[in-house]
RNA sequence: GUGGCUGUAGCUCAACUGGUUAGAGCACCGGACUGUGGCUCCGGGGGUUGGGGGUUCAAGUCCCCUCAGUCACCCCA
């Protein structure tokens, strides 16, 4: 226990580092089918780079300290601030849109409690120097199809989503004055948390009505998009921000991702910097934290660099989302990473004979990149079909004859024979073969190279 | 930073009201057996009962502190 990592760190053990690599390949890929190009920064940054953005109580959060050269500096709790800063280093040089993702290991000085460590990975989505909604849209597409592809539908997630102009819109058409908006904006972003009376009373104290404070509460919970439109017919404001978002429906629609979409203009997000549409993915189920929030904060660039510069991102952790994916496997189902980390042959080696012979083979096997595995000691051939078996080695080759005639017989191990699994041991089934004629069928794709995560 | 709950082998758990040398299953290692198969059988390594202090003839068990885990608050990138 003692010997253990630090608090709120994990160690990654094969069996979880497969889960990790699998989710990551996951990001990656989904983020590259849509244009977007990998970056990362320091994970070490000036604390000032921090409490610029988000004022000196930030670092309560922040796992900072002073250097060896006497510099504050904190491992960095939110990859924004960093590429804020590469971006408008190069703003004008870069081609805009400017697409980027990242996948930093992020850092933050708080106790640990469900989904929330003191470390986590999180996919950074960003875009730079577009204002069109089309982004937007753009942008809850790739986390959508994140969910897709990790087998998380619209039944298991969706994607709250709300746009603050649209919010701001509707207080100000239900009569409540600019003062007390962003009072409003934070009962708002503690429904569901605090109770009614707790929410009325702090938007009284804002200046708010009881009975204008009623209404915001049942406007936000039913979030009904035609109740809105009938309701604010002729605010030329809600009318305008609802356009906006019936083309941002559209084209999610044709992304294909609708179905995850629900409004809701209680997702504020508790971040200043949020200037449009905000959104938040949940399991539908309630069960777990957050898995991803993100939205447009268009006047952040400038605040931070001084580069007038649209922009909107999202980031999405690992740990939510990692233990959402768990939790929704079926009782005995082998999650997809499973078999990462087996080889794709055990190799058995002959009783009495030198290793060198074995090793050979391997190597004609591992040049046309197979994973091979085979005993670094004498082993008898009931020890090593075990070994194999344990292994989870897609095939076993356990030779027979002479060693200056070697033959192999294939065998599939049955755990991972599914029908293109086989494909070598039916190919050879009833017969032995030397490794020349083994590579060569592998290389003609009969081994099922394709079932490989 | 605040509060609740929980700490026994790598994992899941046992050990009467405080009483002998803290046990079992799984996992791991070794051996036997089977020689188209993950079986079965035998054996083994593994624990400062999270750590420290106290009460007692005697503490895994009771008390205090501490550390860690977990959940919530705060906060949310």
């Amino acid at each position: 226990m003692s010997a253990g990592a630090l608090p709120g760190f994990r160690d990654f053990y094969p069996e979880t580092f497969a889960q990790r690599s699998w989710l990551f390949d996951h990001w990656r890929e989904a983020a590259r089918g849509f244009g977007f190009v990998e970056y990362d920064g320091p994970p070490l940054e000036p604390l000032d780079l921090y409490t610029r953005k988000s004022g000196d109580e930030i670092v309560g959060q922040l796992y900072n300290f002073t250097d060896k050269g006497g510099r504050e500096i904190s491992l960095r709790p939110e990859m924004t601030p960093t590429v804020a800063r590469m971006v408008a280093a190069r703003a004008n040089a870069l081609r805009k849109p400017v697409r980027w993702f990242s996948m930093p290991q992020l850092f933050r000085y708080e106790r640990q409690q469900k989904g929330r460590l003191r470390e986590h990975f999180q996919l950074n989505v960003d875009i730079f120097g577009e204002a069109d909604v089309a982004a937007d849209a753009e942008l809850l597409a790739v986390a959508c199809t994140v969910m897709r592809r990790v087998g998380l539908g619209p039944d298991d997630v969706k994607a709250r989503v709300s746009d603050r102009r649209l919010l701001a819109a509707v207080l100000h058409g239900l009569g409540i004055a600019e003062a007390a908006t962003p009072a409003v904006f934070a009962a708002v972003d503690k429904i569901g948390r605090d109770d009614d009376a707790a929410l009325v009373k702090r938007m009284r104290d804002a200046g708010v009505e009881a009975e204008v404070a009623g209404r915001v509460l049942d406007t936000v919970r039913a979030s009904d998009f035609d109740a809105l439109a009938r309701d604010f017919a002729g605010n030329a404001d809600v009318e305008a921000a609802l356009a906006r978002f019936a083309e941002y429906r559209a084209l999610l629609d044709a992304h294909g991702v609708l179905e995850y979409l629900q409004l809701d203009l209680g997702i504020v997000r508790g971040l200043a910097y949020y200037t449009g549409i905000v959104f938040e993915l949940f399991d539908a189920r309630g069960e777990f934290r957050a898995i991803c929030g993100g939205g447009r904060y268009d006047n952040l660039l400038k605040a931070l660099g001084g580069v007038d510069m649209p922009a909107l991102g999202f980031g999405m952790g690992d740990v939510v989302l990692g233990e959402l994916i768990v939790s929704r496997l079926a009782p005995g189902e082998t999650p997809p990473w499973a078999s990462a980390n087996a080889p794709d042959i055990w190799l058995a080696a002959p009783e009495g004979e030198p290793l060198a012979g074995t090793i050979r083979a391997a190597r004609a096997l591992r040049e046309c990149g197979l994973r091979v595995e085979y005993p670094l000691r004498p082993m008898s051939s009931s020890k090593q079909r075990k070994a194999a078996w344990s292994s989870a080695a897609r095939y076993l080759l356990e030779p027979e004859g002479a060693s200056a005639d070697r033959q192999y017989r294939v065998k599939a191990v049955a755990e991972r024979a599914t029908p293109q699994g086989q494909g070598l041991a039916q190919q050879f089934e009833g017969r032995t073969a030397t490794i020349e004629e083994i590579v060569a069928a592998w290389r003609t794709g009969v081994g099922g190279a394709t079932d490989r995560p």
